[in-house]
This record gives C-alpha cells, structure tokens and sequence, in this order.
RNA sequence: GGGCGUAUGGCGCAGCGGUAGCGCGCUUCGUUCACACCGAAGAGGUCACUGGUUCAAACCCAGUUACGCCCACCA
C-alpha cells in the first residue's frame, strides 16, 4: 500500500500520475465496496449499462458513464450506500464476430471437440478455419477476458467509482441461470411462446433478428416490369425490384375499388417461367398508385407479402434458405422444373441475374429495369438486407401484439422518472409502434441455450408443442450436452427420444434482467431486498427501445414492478461536423489519448458540462477548460494549505468574524443549498455551474482580496483576530468547495483533500449549510467586486501595472453601500495599494469610484 | 408522412415574461511572494423567420424555415 502522509501541500503540486495513485489507494481502502446496511432506504442502487466487450469504448462511453459516476458520488457522500455495480455484455453475436475475425475461425456445429486446438498465429479472415461449437466457446471465453481486462483498466483510470466486487458477466454460469429461471417463469405464466412464423433473418450470420435490431438503410435496386399471363395468354404486367422471387409467387394483389383489374380479380394467372398458376386476389393493402397498381406476392419479399399470406391464407413457398442460398431442391409447385436449375444453389443476387435472364430470353422483362433508391431492413450490425424466413422461433410477449400488456407497460413508462422528462416520448412511441412480440431466440453458438428439450415421435419429428423442461434448481442446463429429464442419452435423436432446443438467447433476452443479475434475485434475498427496485437506471438516449424497454417488460412480468425508479438519459459525442461518432465513418475519438493529454479530471469536467439528454460535439479546447480548473484547485489549495503557521486543526467557524469572511461563507452557503437541490433532480451540469462560479470569483477576488490579511504580516508575534479570520474562512471554504467538486474531479480533490485529512473525500459528507455561517452580508462581497473592478479598470486604462500605488480614491454612493466598504477598509487599501486617506461622499446614486494613480 | 428535440456574439452553451449572460477564441495591458495550465481590462449579439397575446416577449401562443434523432413508407 502506497503512503499517504497528511501534512501541508508539496512546493510544486502537479496533476500527472494522480490517475494511477489514488485508484490504487481507493481499491486499497475498499472506498467504493457496497457494505450492505440494515435496510433499503439507506442504499442507492444503479443499474450500470453493461458494455459490450467486443465493441470498443469511445468518448462517448466516456462521457455517458461520467455522468453516472458523478451522481453515484454525491449519493455516496450524502451518506447512502451506493450499489454501483459493472457488468461487461460478453455473449451473443457481436463476441462471435470479434472472435471469428480476431481468431480467423468460424463454428460448425457439426464438429467434434479438438483439445488440442490452437488457432492460427496469422488468422486469414478470408478463410476462416471451421472449428466445433465448443472450441469456439473457448476461443469467447479467453478473448472476452482479454476484452474486459482493457475495459476495467479504462474505467478505474477515468475514477469510476463501481464495485469492483458486484461484477458480472452476461456469460457467466450466474448470468445463465438466471436468464434461464426467468424465461422458465416466463413460459409457465405464458409470456413466452415457441411459434412458427415469418421473421427478419440475417443471412450473413444465418440467425433470425429483433424488431429492434433492424435498422432501415437507402439500398439501390431496379424496378423490373414483368409480364404474367392470362389463360387465353393476354399479359398482365407487375413491377418488382424482387424478380427473383417470381418462383415464390403465391398470388396477385390488386385494390378492390381498382377499376382497371376488377376483371382479373378472382381469376387465374400463371407465372412467365415457371408455370406457376396463382389467383388474382383484391386487398385494400395494395395501393393503386404504387408500381402498376397490382402487386405481386411471394413468401416474403416485403411485410406486406406478410399481411396477405396471412389475411388471403396464402400457402409458403420459400425457397431461400438460412444461408441466404436457393433451395437445392427443386420445389414441388415449379412446373417448369429446368428453368429452376438456373436458381438451385444460388445466392439472392446470382438468382437474381438468372432470373433476369431467363424474363428476357422468353420475352417476359418489358423494357429495361430502372434504376430506384428503396429502403431496405437491415440488421443494424449486418451488410446484406435482411430476407423474411418463416421459422420456429421463441418470443416474449412485450404487448406488440397485446393490448393490455402494451397499456400495462406504456402505464409503466408514465410511472418511472425520465431525466430528462421529453425522453419518455420515445418511450411510448416505441410500444406504440410495436408490431410484434420479441423474438429472442438465435440460431448462434455463443449465448444462453434456451433450457428446453423436444421429444420426438416414432418418426423422429419433434413435439414442439410440448417442451421438455428442467427444473430449476437444475439450472444452468446446456440440453446440447445435458439429458433430458426422464430420458437417456442414448435416446437423443432417436425416434421416440429426444431433441434439444438448439437455439440460444439473443443478448438482449439476457441484458433485460441486468437488474436481477445484479441485485441477486433468487440467488442473495438479503441482497436482492436492499438493492431491489433500483434507484437509477443510466443510458445513452439510443438504448431506450432496446434495452430500456426489455427491462421494463421483464420486471413488469417477473415483478410486478418497475426495475427502477429513475431512467437518466445521456445524449452523444458527436463529431465537430454535428455527425454521430461510428466506426464505419471513422470518426471516432479514442478516449484513451484523451484521457492521457488532459487527464481524467478535465475530460470528466467536459463530460459533466454535457448536459442530459443533450448530444454534445467534440471540442478539445473545452478539455483544457477542464484542466485549468484541476489546477485551479491544486494551486489555491496550496496557498491556503501553506499559509505561515497553517493549521487546519485551528480552523474554525468561530474564529470567523470579519464582514468579508462572513460574506463570502455566506455566499458559499447559498452555493451548497443551490448545488444541492441540483444534484436531487440529476442536475449534474448545473450544480457544477454553481460551484465553479463560485469558486473563480473566489480565487479572482475574495483570496486576492484578503490575501495581505491572511499572511498576518503586521503582527510580529500572535496573528490578530482578523488573520485568523480570514485563514479559517480560506479553510472552512476550501474543505466545503474541495466536497462540491468531489464528484466531478475525484483525483485532484483527493490529492489535495489529503494534504490534511487521513481518509477519503469520497467517504467524507456532503456539505450542508449548517456547516457554514449565516450572519454574513453577501451584498458586502458584491460591492467589494465593484470597487476592484474599478481599481483595476483604472489602472488598466493607463496600461499600467496592478500593484502601482493609488494616491487617492473618492468612493461615493449610499451610507449603506460606504459602510460596507468601510467595515472592510484596511484589506480595500492594501488590495489597492493605496497610500493615502479614502474619501467617502455620501449620495443618493449608484456606488461610484474616483481612483488616482501615482505618477510613474 | 407521424413523433420528439434544437435554432441566442466566430465556436460551445446558459437564460424561458421585466434594461442580453458565461466559457473558449480575439484585442490591449500586466505579472514571477498559489497559479503562464497566470492575472486585469476590453471589443463583439436587432436572441432563425412571420404573425399574435401582453403595459412589457429571447422567453407565452399560432404558423414557417433549417438541422438532428426516432418511427412509418419498402410491388
């Protein structure tokens, strides 16, 4: 353990290498462990976003999780037991992409384990080297620990005050316990359901996705104008930006009130290539004025091909499989079975080609395809559009597609504390707009297996409709290498055994219960009922459909309740241009250099100037603004601490009696009841405001001010009453301002909180006004900056030094106003250098200054 | 197309009914006994636009424009 010594400030206090000294003091010391207390209200829980691991941190984190720290701090040293803990998101999707780029590898399930397996020193990610599912668990695990190490590293450096204690992982066997345990409640209580359906499939890393993965991209395409037939052969014609979903045509789509097609309604047409014969259907989803006015609808092309399978009752013809490929079987409903040669096998874009060959070789393209910007979904990390799959999937109802849930959860949202409060908005609009349940099973390797097994007939066809399930003192179970409860493993896929459920949980399915990972439902009550519904919950404003909601869902359903009381919203780091900060733009700003160059104090004094909610663009010259404000601190620190015969034992409020003194702890006074309430509403930018306004008024003219006085230089022996005045005022502010700034600045208030106290700032209390004196007159030390203001501007006026001597100053103004100046004559000579008598007039105007400097 | 937010000195922001504020930058001057990661003084704005309410509007109301975010639109 490094020393700390209290004693009076070094000769030359310097910011550099405070970072590395006080956290390791601070793990040390244990200052930020959660020691659990006798009851809930004496704690403050927060509800940390998990980072995702594989991802890296950018200013933006930086500022996001300052913001929180700052809070978790004032809470602290308001006396609450702060529960603060870290998670690192370190399964799903994203750890298998970073693994398999990093690594060069990819997962094929169908292998065996090798323990002898090392992947390449030089990985080729062109060639990615297949490996079995549990190789490649392993390669998760050892790259997440890496990972996360460089994460923790990051946030002790920047003085985040978590427990380092109540860490948790969305991979660890807790984690899967946990997710498993609550999608079992989910499903006795019917929350959660297994459904065949169309889903938003991602064909590059084969899985389904979540409504609230898709983002929704400009993708170039061609309006192709395709003729199908009548019986007698009069064509019809469509236009598609899809041609090569002609084979999965299920029927024409016109508008029952459109003039020019109620002939062909209910009749039969056939296909160009194919020999496909489908009906000609009316629904007033097909919009008239869109294409030729008549649609064509396969299994899927869009969600509106969705819609009318499902309302007309049209049969699934798909032919693209999870690998984005067309079926290598020939489907049974192709007549002409040859021209599906030219697709089997294909990629969408190939088939495409061949199918547009094939429309133009029988004379069925009219014209040539014209070029269209069309907005496509994607998965919001994925490249290629997303195609619609039916498939089996899990869901939790989230009230898309249940009335009195979504008005269940929307009354949720009204009931928690939005800071700040607009973004609630985006709350309602997201469950409004909900337009299914939540899909939360994955076709991935990498993430929590869903605890279910099937049993499978004599045919060996899986009864999905009665899942398997284990109990859940079982849990965590793995049913890829578990047995099913009443079964033998020699039974596994065999007709009559069993079959596991070979899915796993998105990510997110985990992440929703961040609040029961944390806070030890079902695995610590006495922790579970101290920390338990949360008090905040910290989130960029992006988050809030994804994250935010999901946890709002699962405690609605779990607990009855909301998993906290209180969501704060950060808003972004842009780039100087106003652009959001992205990997692909290049744009983004490592915090570590900036982190380096300016030290964590400054880059948190920025982070805390960024208000919540609020996107904020990146400026480095705001970071040196937050740097000279760490200096600031170090050096008047220094002047009080140094003072002649300085002892902080000695300062004392009685000794406090000068008019000035009183004043300016009067002011402060007022400052801490300001910040304070502040503070209480998440106000952490203005509260900071407040304190720095006060504090470089106090610097710039209440120290300069009582400067002479504090060295007590006129007395030879004893300091006077008025030197002890003013050396207890210094301190007294001093340890109340040093408290303001705790939580914004905690490394260089510590260093120099330490020069005399034995224990942490971050330990000790909030200041409160009755710490400080309330007889004071604050108009004394507003008048007091009037007459400097004049003094300096004269001097400043005739360009000459501020310690030229004034020969003499007429002051006039109201008997009240001179009186406060007089109470505090001798310090307004001695700031002002003035050699003779002051002359006061009275008068009934404005307080006005006459000021003559001596000859040069 | 719908929702939300933002428009204030060169830049970043505060003010949200009563004579335009702060920080950075800029100009001029000063200084080494806390601090050059310093101090002082100063220049700089018809508060996006158009109407309205009011004795009084940057601030309230209606509308317009621009920008940002979210959602919908995907034949």
């Amino acid at each position: 353990m490094t020393d700390v010594t209290p004693g009076i400030a070094p000769d030359r206090p310097q910011l550099e290498g405070l970072e590395d000294k006080w956290s390791a003091h601070w793990a040390d010391e244990g200052i930020y462990s959660f020691n659990r207390p006798s009851s809930r209200d004496q704690v403050f829980s927060i509800d940390t976003p998990p980072p995702t691991v594989s991802g890296s941190l950018h200013v933006g984190h930086v500022f996001s999780y300052t913001h929180t720290d700052v809070i978790a701090r004032y809470k602290r040293m308001c006396g609450l037991e702060v529960f603060y803990p870290m998670g690192w998101d370190d399964n799903g999707l994203p750890t298998e992409r970073r693994v398999q780029n990093y690594y060069g590898v990819r997962c094929d399930a169908t292998l065996p384990y090798d323990p002898d397996f090392t992947p390449p020193a030089n990985p080729d990610p062109k060639k990615q080297i297949p490996i079995s599912r549990r190789n490649f668990i392993e390669l998760c695990e050892e790259l997440t620990t890496v990972d996360e190490k460089v994460f923790e590293n990051l946030w002790r450096h920047l003085g985040l005050s978590v427990d380092w204690d109540q860490l948790y992982a969305t991979i660890s066997p807790t984690a899967i316990r946990i997710s498993q345990a609550a999608f079992l409640r989910n499903l006795a209580r019917g929350e959660a359901y297994l459904d065949y359906a169309p889903t938003m499939w991602d064909v590059t890393d084969s899985t389904a996705v979540a409504q609230a993965e898709i983002v929704d991209k400009e993708h170039p395409g061609f309006y192709h104008r395709v003729s199908f037939h009548q019986l007698d052969g009069t064509p019809v014609y469509i236009e598609t930006t899809r041609p090569e979903l002609l084979v999965s045509v299920c029927a024409l789509i016109a508008h029952p009130n459109d003039e020019r097609y109620q002939n062909l309604i209910g009749s039969t047409v056939c296909d160009p290539l194919f020999g496909i014969e489908i009906p000609v259907l009316a629904h007033h989803a097909a919009e008239m004025d869109k294409g030729a006015g008549i649609a064509m609808c396969c299994t899927f092309g869009d969600k509106t091909d969705v819609q009318w399978w499902r309302e007309l009752n049209l049969p699934t013809r798909t032919v693209i499989g999870r690998d984005g490929r067309f079926s290598r079987e020939t489907p049974q409903w192709v007549v002409n079975k040859d021209r599906y040669e030219q697709l089997s096998g294909k990629t969408i874009f190939s088939a495409r080609e061949a199918t547009v060959t094939m429309l133009r070789e029988t004379g069925n393209l009219d014209g040539e395809p014209k070029p269209t910007m069309r907005n496509v979904s994607f998965y919001e990390r994925g490249d290629k559009p997303l195609e619609i799959v039916a498939s089996n999937q899990w869901y939790i109802r989230n009230g898309g597609k249940d009335e009195d849930l979504r008005q269940a959860l929307l009354a949720r949202g009204a009931e928690m504390t939005w800071v700040p409060e607009y973004m609630q908005h985006r709350f309602s609009d997201w469950v409004n707009g909900l337009n299914g349940d939540w899909l939360i099973s994955r076709q991935r390797f990498f993430g929590v297996p869903f605890p279910i097994w099937y049993s499978l007939d004599a045919d060996g066809n899986p009864d999905f409709t009665n899942p398997i399930i284990p109990e859940e003192s079982a849990l965590p179970v793995d049913p890829m290498s578990e047995t099913a409860p009443g079964y033998t493993e020699s039974q596994r896929e065999q007709p009559g055994g069993f079959t596991a459920d070979k899915d796993v949980m998105d990510t997110w399915a985990t992440s929703s219960l961040s609040p029961q990972l944390a806070c030890g439902w079902i695995r610590d009550e006495e922790l579970w009922n101290l920390t338990f519904p949360m008090d905040m919950a910290p989130q960029a404003h992006d988050i809030i459909r994804t994250w935010l909601f999901s946890r709002v869902v699962r405690a609605n359903a779990e607990n009855g309740c909301l998993p906290w009381a209180t969501a704060t919203l950060s808003g972004f780091v842009m780039d100087p241009d106003r652009k959001k900060m992205s990997k692909s733009q290049g744009n983004v700003v490592v915090p570590t250099e900036i982190l380096e160059k300016y030290g964590s104090d400054a880059v948190r004094w920025r982070a805390a100037m960024a208000r919540p909610g609020a996107d904020s663009p990146f400026d480095e010259t705001q970071m040196k603004v937050g740097r000279r404000l760490a200096t600031k601190i170090l050096n008047a620190s220094k002047l009080v601490l140094n003072l002649p015969e300085s002892d902080p034992e000695s300062w004392s409020l009685d000794q406090v009696t000068n008019p000035v003194d009183l004043a300016m702890l009067a002011d402060l006074r007022q400052v801490v009841t300001t910040a304070t309430s502040f503070l209480e509403k998440y106000e952490y930018t203005d509260a900071l405001e407040v304190a720095e306004r006060f504090f470089w008024t106090f610097c710039d003219d209440y120290i300069e001010f009582v400067k002479e006085r504090s060295y007590g230089q006129d007395s030879a022996g004893t300091p006077s009453a008025d030197t002890l005045s003013a050396r207890s005022a210094l301190g007294i502010a001093l340890g109340v301002q040093l408290r303001l700034f705790a939580p914004y600045c905690p490394f260089v208030t510590e260093e120099v909180w330490r020069w005399w106290n034995i224990t942490s700032i971050h330990r000790s209390s909030w200041p409160t006004p009755a710490e400080l004196s309330d007889s004071g007159d604050p108009a004394v030390l507003s008048t007091i900056s009037q007459a400097l203001i004049a003094i300096r501007g004269a001097k400043s006026a005739a360009k000459t030094s501020m310690k030229t001597p004034v020969d003499s100053m007429i002051i006039s103004g109201k008997p009240e106003v001179l009186a406060h100046l007089k109470s505090v004559e001798s310090d307004l000579r001695a700031v002002s250098h003035l050699t003779a008598e002051i002359s006061w007039t009275e008068s009934d105007n404005d307080l006005s200054f006459e000021v003559h400097l001596a000859s040069p």
